[in-house]
RNA sequence: GCGCCUGUAGCUCAACCGGAUAGAGCAACGGCCUUCUAAGCCGUAGGUUACAGGUUCGAUUCCUGUCAGGCGCACCA
């Protein structure tokens, strides 16, 4: 309908031109909804555009462009407005072939093939390992996988992607701290639990199905075991545990490190999948240094002279790519860095022949961005292809107070729990209510509060209403509608219209969405929706007696519940037929 | 100190990458159920868009500065 409208206003913006009356047609020309109804259905700002160009007043030109538009069937009126808008007026025609099309798309109404032949990848979450993900996770996951929707709603071919990080510190913290539980489950643990490593109760169960599965045949490394409590600093502390750990257990270090980062990972596999978020891949850090792609990509860069030794360790010049200060690539005592293995990781992204490159990462990370940045152009690759979404981070309160989320100390509330809590639906909406850049206060208390009178369930509300209505029709044995053969031009009422008007912007926020990168205008959008609807069921009567209008009137209903359905999908809401 | 994000109604947030009179929800107040689900609808009230400049036909939006909040500035991940 819009495109209808844009092709009329080009037509006459050519013939302007073909006459020499216009130098050219503005690419920033607008064809936008007015936010006013009596600035009609669609509105153009050409005129304001090319008023300094043409030396004209911008009504004047207006004038002509107006008289240059070619009759059409779909437009009723034009209007000159204020300092020069053309505001166009829309016959109920055009709404009516905005239902129809509606009811003939079907499941795929909103859909678009912007994206067609892109190949996207989407990096999202990748939480370490350490413990179960909770409620600040649960943003990103929510956020990641709306957004995978709606770009594949756009057309885009979209991998997703969780990378593991499955090969540094925190997971041998990790490890140690499964084994001094298991030695406390043994009554072998000859100090209290030390304060920095991991201490929440998920801790303690891998531990006893450590013990279930072998015994007390780890119980030797008990002997010699460092004094930790007695030691003043905890880090070196925890790396003493760790290498005594690595040396007296030999092989069997591997059993506890898996001990841990298998039945995590499963957790948060599972806990994912039931918030159905789903990827193409887990990417696993550790590969990337089994297959050699970090001395690889270490190696290259410093091919191309870009890396320095300094006291023992090797450096990255990230100054000279625009970074603040350069970076440590591998440690003096010969370890690799993080940065080393995520630049090996996007230096694969890359390798693997994806379009566009997309990592969501929590806000706390801006400062790598630069330096990931830095190493992809150090690396002859073009970092215009990486955009990275910071997601701001969502501060948990209880009531008014702040909720602690240390991992260690396990005093965190979990994803699944808030799931449990308030259920998927309402957990999935409330995540992209807001822009990734908003911070997000998630009140526990609120959000309990709220899941009676949740704006995800004024939606849904929406939805079942009109599975209402067919019940309420099946009963009182009035015919419904047939796919065709139903006269949509009886539709001539103002909400009616409204309505249908409200359903024809779902393909352009799509659009926007997906460009902007911001699934809360899918859910902004399903509210109006849904308001629209809601109004028109409270002014007008749909079971109607007389049977073409009861039949259009259903129709209508039937494509609002159809895109509402739509929108919900994307954003991973059901729509339930009853509430 | 440097960098990134943010500042809009009492609260939580929108405002279509510069457009016309800045909009919703919650909270407050007043109405609407003998008829399709009141988990709903209708109405009232609420604003110097943090502040000061600048850019132009036009600024919540872009630029500069100030103030305030969050985050970051590791041989951690």
């Amino acid at each position: 309908m819009k495109a209808f409208v844009s092709q009329a206003l080009q037509g006459a913006l050519q013939q302007l031109h073909a006459q020499g009356s216009i130098p050219g047609i503005p690419a920033t020309l607008e064809l936008d909804r007015p936010k006013q109804v009596e600035h009609g259905h669609l509105a153009s700002n050409v005129a304001l555009l090319l008023a300094k160009a043409v030396g004209r007043k911008p009504r004047d030109i207006a004038n002509d462009i107006v008289a240059a538009l070619p009759a059409s069937e779909w437009i009723a009126r034009t209007e000159i407005a204020g300092p020069g808008f053309i505001n166009f007026f829309l016959q109920p025609a055009a709404f009516h072939a905005v239902i129809h099309r509606v009811r003939t798309e079907k499941e795929r109404f909103g859909a678009n093939r912007n994206g067609a032949g892109q190949r996207l990848q989407l990096e999202f979450v990748s939480a370490n390992p350490t413990g179960p993900l909770h409620v600040g996770h649960g943003r990103g996951a929510a956020y990641g996988a709306s957004l995978a929707n709606i770009l594949r709603f756009n057309g885009f071919d979209i991998f997703c992607e969780y990378y593991v990080n499955d090969a540094g510190r925190q997971m041998d913290i990790l490890a140690a701290s499964v084994y001094l539980r298991y030695l406390e489950a043994a009554g072998a643990l000859p100090w209290a639990f030390p304060e920095n490593s991991y201490r929440g109760d998920y801790v303690r169960e891998i531990a006893a199905h450590l013990r279930e599965q072998v015994g007390d045949r780890l119980q030797h490394a008990a002997a010699g075991l460092p004094n930790l409590p007695e030691m003043s600093d905890g880090d070196i502390a925890i790396d003493t545990l760790i290498a005594h750990l690595k040396q007296s257990l030999g092989e069997n270090y591997r059993t506890l490190h898996s001990a841990g980062l298998d039945e995590i990972l499963a957790d948060i596999r599972d806990d994912l999948e039931d918030f159905d978020v789903r990827y193409e891949r887990w990417y696993s850090e550790r590969s990337l240094m089994d297959t050699g792609a970090v001395d690889a990509a270490v190696a290259a860069l410093e091919k191309a002279g870009h890396c320095y030794t300094l006291e023992g360790a090797l450096w990255f010049r990230a100054t000279a790519f625009d970074d603040d200060k350069d970076r440590v690539l591998r440690r003096d005592n010969g370890a690799y860095t993080y940065f080393a293995s995520d630049v090996a990781y996007h230096a694969e992204k890359f390798a693997r022949g994806f379009t566009h490159v997309i990592d969501m990462w929590g806000a706390d990370h801006h400062g790598y961005v630069p330096r990931v940045k830095a190493a992809l152009r150090a690396l002859g690759l073009d970092d215009q292809q990486l955009e990275v979404v910071l997601v701001q981070f969502a501060i948990l309160y209880r009531g008014t107070e702040k909720v602690s989320m240390s991992t260690r100390a396990g005093e965190f509330v979990t994803l699944r729990e808030l799931r449990e809590e308030v259920g998927n639906d309402a957990a999935r909406f409330f995540y992209v209510l807001r822009r990734a850049d908003q911070h997000l206060d998630f009140d526990l208390e609120l959000a309990k509060k709220h899941s009676e009178e949740n704006p995800v369930f004024y939606i849904q509300y929406a939805h079942a209403r009109v599975y209402s209505l067919l019940r309420q029709a099946a009963e009182k044995g009035l015919s419904l509608p047939s796919a065709d053969g139903v006269d949509l031009t009886i539709l001539q009422e103002s909400r009616e219209i409204a309505l249908a008007d409200a359903l024809w912007r779902f393909p352009e926020v799509v659009v926007t969405a997906a460009r902007d990168r911001e699934p809360h205008q899918i859910a902004f959008y399903l509210r109006e929706l849904a308001a629209a609807f809601h109004t028109y069921y409270n002014s007008t009567r749909i079971l109607v007696e007389e049977t073409p209008l009861r039949h259009a009137r259903l129709t209508l209903c039937l494509a609002v519940a159809q895109a509402i359905a739509n929108g919900l999908r994307l954003l991973g809401v059901r729509a339930p037929e009853q509430m």
